[in-house]
DNA sequence: GTCTATAGGCTGATAGAC
DNA sequence: GTCTATCAGCCTATAGAC
């Protein structure tokens, strides 16, 4: 049966360079500038070839959603492993806003285009990378929890939820405005040192 | 002279008619449904017609999005009276969080559309309504400082962007995804309370 | 499996008549 | 000031030939 094998492999070989040749005109020229034509164009197909392999444009941009999302989670994994959960918290936000300064469209693409794929990701079964990238998050405010080392009443995912927040908001802000002086790792600094240990010297009104 | 100030007049209540439709359709249908023959034939006139009242799409979405950013403003001084800083900061946060998910398109419209309308807006003139806003929000931090309530070293232009960034961070992420367990509210009252407070109960590791 | 050809839309913007 | 008519392009998607 060689031949059909082959027939799939190259099958499959097409399929990887359209999303490959796709997602470097999304990363190019962003998102609102994939269209099926020019993207037909560039693998060198005709446009409805590319309806041979995918369902249509929302089909090729799930697919790189999807993948743009494992590769936010590969860039978070590394900082996971750090033992200390505060340090942790640090290494694993200063990946984050890397990965999104780095990889502006892939980020968008992610976290800033479709409601519908963005929510789809992040709520997807829980071996997803949305799931799982959230996870590494929260396991460190339930490190610290089990440790004893915040109060018992603190919740976990909720505490996750915030600092993903405002990561999120540190990138997207960078993103789409460019009128902040502080630099965006100095606004993660600040957001995690903050959230650990309050207000700088902070006394109550007298 | 009654005459040419009729029609000047006149040639104002077009562009308000105008702009106020436009408004609408992006509200409704957000901004990418905003068409010039739509935005026409709502208008009751031809196409051509609007382009002597604006240059081109461009400079209607300019003037949505300045005025957008008035009315963030318009929501955010009430909260600027409250006396006590860190009062003064959770109801302006809970006032930024609430605008933004009552007014999403109107939101989106000056955070999340087009990088350079966002930067114009938040680094034009000092008496524009972004420097204004996020003066409001800094004074809380110089108020702080002034009063010797938080370290001398502290920065409040900085702290002011963390926090910023970290409201934009709850309200982007609810408007494009769905998928957060917490609430916007819930979430900017951990976000302010945590920055302010630190983490509840920390202790260092042993 | 791949093509050509095309249906059936949409868009911003402008020239020139009235 | 306003219109009609149009330029010059873009798009997704599909039918049917090969």
């Amino acid at each position: 049966m060689g031949i059909s094998e082959r027939k799939e492999r190259q099958r499959a070989e097409l399929r990887e360079q359209i999303l490959r040749v796709a997602r470097e005109m999304v990363v190019k020229e962003g998102f609102s500038a994939l269209s099926m034509r020019k993207l037909a164009e560039a693998v060198e197909y005709a446009p409805a070839t590319l309806y041979l392999h995918f369902e249509n444009r929302e089909a090729i941009a799930r697919e790189l959603c999807v993948r743009g999302f494992g590769e936010l989670l590969a860039a978070l994994e590394p900082g996971a492993k750090v033992t200390e959960p505060l340090e942790r918290l640090s290494v694993m936000g200063a990946a984050y806003v890397k990965f999104g300064l780095e990889h502006p469209e892939t980020y968008r693409l992610i976290f800033m285009e479709d409601p519908r794929l963005s929510t789809e990701l992040f709520q997807g079964a829980s071996d997803g990378a949305g799931p799982r990238s959230f996870g590494l998050l929260a396991q460190v405010f339930e490190d610290l929890k089990s440790a004893g080392r915040i109060a018992d009443t603190a919740d976990p995912g909720r505490l996750a939820e915030t600092v993903w927040a405002g990561l999120h908001g540190i990138v997207s802000l960078k993103l789409t405005c460019a009128a902040f002086r502080t630099s965006a790792e100095e606004l993660r600094e600040t957001l995690t040192e903050t959230l650990v240990h309050g207000l700088p010297g902070l006394k109550p009104a007298r």
